[in-house]
RNA sequence: CGGGGCGUAGCGCAGCCUGGUAGCGCGUCUGCCUUGGGCGCAGAAGGUCGUCGGUUCGAAUCCGGCCGCCCCGACCA
């Protein structure tokens, strides 16, 4: 993509409403803009993010044997007094009128919606146990939204809602979803850290908290140093086993937000194991039981002939609050530093002196076979001096800056930058390359 | 929902107290210059001062209502 014809409307001063460091740099970056209390357009360098942070939530729930399915963000209120939570939710439900004054409602969620979706479809045990999830905006009438798309009124979630036959196979959909959430948030980069949980307005009585690590996050938590540095991504993963001694390892060790913290069991660990950090909360799963099937008629036939009510559990994602959270959690004074396998594009590419024919030469070269192996490059070509171009760059936090400029090219050099660190080597065309794709 | 604050050009702000010509910086546009870290010079465009009403000869400024936004606290993916 080249820069002088994209949309990337970044800005040198902070807008006053921006209070953290995510929100700022978003605003600043272009990302995204704000268009109602808790309500954002998303720009195009943002909506980059948004879609890639999107993919690998879906490449882990379809792993983990989830089936993506899309439900829509009006429900009507029906399915809600079924289940009684048209009353219960109070205010932070939209609810919504249409011209034949039918009652309506942005969804907060989904549990009654995919209840009723199952019940119409699924009647046998043999079709258990099913997992479903959809990636959808939500919309929360919070209080006081803040923290720009950390904690918006209108949010994209990743849902996703399990049916099993017994307690045990619950459990089993529970532990998948515990594992697929630990790899996804690794595959982000984050450290991410299951907590125990209460189950709030949804219910239930096994629920975990994701907390990622990130210095300027809200609540304070405290974690076993075993579970920091853990590294799941090296650890094979076979959805079709018992993963539970997989869940337990994680769980048996100390791990608590402030609300839970127990100073003496935490006291307790040797020295050198005690973590204490910022959290993000960025996922929460729950496992409720037939609170939703049971008063909304939600049966299979079992072998025996008689109907059962399936064993459910919810699991939820904040896939915009993660475009937030990963800024929070790596981020330095000159803007963003993102993992590369959530950026908008994986190279920067800036070119110190447009309308030079070296240097136009060596852009144009590296450019068209960084693209042509399908790597993702921002070209920037604008009529800019270096200074701003050099700034806009560390801005938008692209993990890779490849520097031309006249002096190098003639010679058929360029500065290869890691984001990250900063460190810079001055390498010729082919090492580039290399470094970039080998 | 309690407490506090703010709405003046795209962004950041001054002007308001003490009523009388709407200003500054950044950004934008044009030209020149410059070209390895947000240069320099010259010119230009751009504002119903959130909104409705009141006071006044006259309101960005004083008074009242409404709307919007932000911050702190209680609550949440």
């Amino acid at each position: 993509m080249r820069l002088s014809r994209y949309f990337l409307p970044t800005l040198k001063e902070t807008p006053a409403e921006a209070q953290i460091v995510s929100h700022r740099l978003m605003l600043r970056a272009g990302m995204i803009r704000q268009q109602a209390a808790g309500i954002y357009s998303w720009l195009p360098l943002g909506h980059r993010v948004l879609t890639n942070i999107a993919r690998i939530v879906r490449e882990e729930q379809d792993a983990a044997g989830c089936h993506e399915l899309l439900m829509p963000t009006i429900q009507p209120a029906e399915l809600w007094k079924e289940s009684g939570r048209y009353e219960d939710y109070g205010k932070e439900m939209l609810r919504i009128r249409d011209r034949h004054e039918r009652e309506l409602l942005y969804g907060p969620t989904n549990e009654e919606m995919v209840s009723d979706i199952f019940r119409a479809y699924v009647k046998s045990y043999r079709n258990l146990p099913l997992m479903l999830y959809h990636i959808q905006w939500k919309f929360r009438d919070e209080v006081r939204p803040r923290f720009g798309v950390m904690r918006g009124r209108e949010f994209l979630m990743k849902d996703s809602y399990s049916f099993d036959l017994d307690p045990a196979g619950a459990r089993q959909s529970y532990n998948r979803m515990f594992v697929a959430y630990l790899r996804t948030f690794a595959r982000m980069g984050l450290k991410a850290i299951p907590m125990r949980a209460d189950t709030g307005p949804i219910g239930g009585d096994l629920s975990h908290e994701f907390i990622i690590l990130a210095e300027t996050g809200e609540s304070q938590v405290f974690v076993h140093r075993d579970l920091v540095e853990r590294d799941i991504l090296g650890e094979a993963v076979d959805y079709e086993s018992d993963l539970q001694p997989l869940v337990d390892s994680w769980t048996s060790l100390y791990a608590a937000t402030d609300e839970k913290h127990d100073p003496i069991a935490f006291g307790a660990l040797a020295d050198g194991q005690r973590v204490e950090a910022r959290g993000i909360e960025v996922g929460h799963i729950f496992y409720f039981g037939t609170k939703y099937s049971k008063p909304m008629g939600v049966t299979v036939q079992g072998p025996d002939g008689k109907p059962i009510h399936p064993e459910m559990g919810s699991y939820g994602i904040g896939v915009s609050r993660l475009v937030g959270a990963i800024i929070e959690a790596s981020h330095d004074e000159a803007g963003i530093i993102w993992p590369e396998t959530v950026a908008p594009f994986r190279v920067g590419l800036i070119n110190l002196k447009p309308g030079d024919a070296g240097t136009d030469a060596l852009c144009d070269d590296i450019y068209a076979a960084l693209c042509s192996a399908g790597t993702e490059v921002l070209y920037d070509d604008r009529e800019e001096r270096a200074g701003v171009k050099f700034a806009d760059m560390d801005l938008i936090g692209l993990p890779w800056q490849v520097v031309v400029g006249p002096r190098g090219a003639a010679a058929g050099r360029a500065e290869l930058k890691r984001r990250k660190g900063g460190e810079r080597h001055e390498l010729d065309r082919d090492a580039v390359l290399e470094r970039l794709l080998g």
